[in-house]
DNA sequence: TTCTATGCAAAATCTTTGCAATTAG
DNA sequence: CTAATTGCAAAGATTTTGCATAGAA
C-alpha cells in the first residue's frame, strides 16, 4: 500500500501533537486518520457516527469534541461554520494550501473548491486593510453542479 | 429629522412584510427598526438586551429568534457565522450593495469592510464554478486596526 | 371577530465540563 | 509510578417549540 495524502497530513499532525508534549491514545489517532482522509470538513457528529462504525470500542462525542479542541489550539485543523448551527472542522495543511466552501442551499451538501484568483484578491486587500489578516474563509451560497443539473432556475 | 439610512431600510423591510402577508407587531417593528440602525451584524442577545434597554415592555428573545427567522425568510437579513457558536443578522441592502467581515482573533470584535476587487473575483469564479452562486460572505481572521497599532506581531 | 404576533416556559440541540477509570511513557 | 487520555453522565449555552394571551385588520 502507498503512502496516501491522508498519511501525510495524519503523520505530520501525530508529530505536532508529539511535539508540543502530549502523549498517544486511542480517540485522538482514530480522529487524526479519519481526518487526515476527508477531502472536505466534517461535524463533531459525523466523526463520531463514522468512528462509531469502523471501530469496536465506542469512541465518547466528548473526546470528538476535546480532539478537535486540541488539533484548533495547535492549528492543525481549521473550524467551518456554514450557518447551520454545527460546527464543522477539517484537516489544515501545513502547506498553507488551502480551499473554500460552497454550501448548496438545496441539498445542504458542502463542497471544495480553489481558486487564485480569489487568494490574490484576498492577498492585496489584506496589503490594504489596515490589519494583520492571518486567514481567510470565504463561503458561496448556491447550487451544487448537481442541483445545477436537476434542478435549473429553482 | 431627515430620513436616515435606518428608515430606508426598515421600511423596506416593513413594506416587504405587509406584502408576504404578515401583520405588524410591536415585537416585529422594533427589531427591524433597531438592524435598519446598525452599520453591522448583531447577535439575537445584543438585539435582545438592546431593546431592553429602550422599551417599557420587554421584548421575549424567542421573538426575536422568530423574527430573525422570518426576516432570512424574506431574504431581508443575512445571517453571519464568525466561528464562535453565536449566529449574527444584518440587514441586506436590496442593491445587491454589500460588505464582509474582519474577525478580531484578540478583542473579538466584528468588523465591515468592502472591496471591489474581492467582488469581481468572485463574480469571475461564479462564472467558471458549473453552479448557480446566489450569495457569498468571506471572512477574513486576523487583527482589526486598533489591536494592530496596540500589539503589533503578536 | 378572526387569525397573527407575542411572551413565557419547556424542550431540543450542540458543546463543554466533572470525574473516575484507563493507559501511555 | 505519574500524569495525560478517555468515556460517561451531567451541566451549559444557544436556539426552537408549545401554548395561552394580546393585539392587528
Amino acid at each position: 500500500m502507498s503512502v496516501t495524502h491522508a498519511d501525510i497530513w495524519s503523520s505530520y499532525a501525530q508529530a505536532a501533537l508529539g511535539r508540543a508534549g502530549h502523549r498517544s491514545g486511542g480517540a485522538r489517532n482514530a480522529v487524526v486518520q479519519l481526518l487526515g482522509e476527508q477531502d472536505c470538513c466534517l461535524s463533531a457528529q459525523e466523526i463520531f457516527d463514522a468512528l462509531r462504525q469502523r471501530r469496536k470500542r465506542s469512541v465518547g462525542l466528548a473526546s470528538v469534541y476535546r480532539v478537535l479542541e486540541l488539533l484548533l489550539s495547535l492549528e492543525l485543523v481549521q473550524r467551518i461554520d456554514v450557518g447551520d448551527g454545527v460546527a464543522r472542522y477539517e484537516a489544515l495543511d501545513p502547506s498553507g494550501h488551502h480551499h473554500h466552501h460552497l454550501l448548496c442551499d438545496r441539498c445542504g451538501r458542502v463542497m471544495a473548491f480553489e481558486d487564485a484568483g480569489l487568494e490574490s484578491a484576498i492577498d492585496e486587500l489584506s496589503a490594504r486593510l489596515g490589519s494583520e489578516v492571518v486567514r481567510h474563509d470565504v463561503l458561496l451560497h448556491g447550487k451544487c453542479p448537481d442541483c445545477t443539473a436537476t434542478a435549473p432556475g429553482d
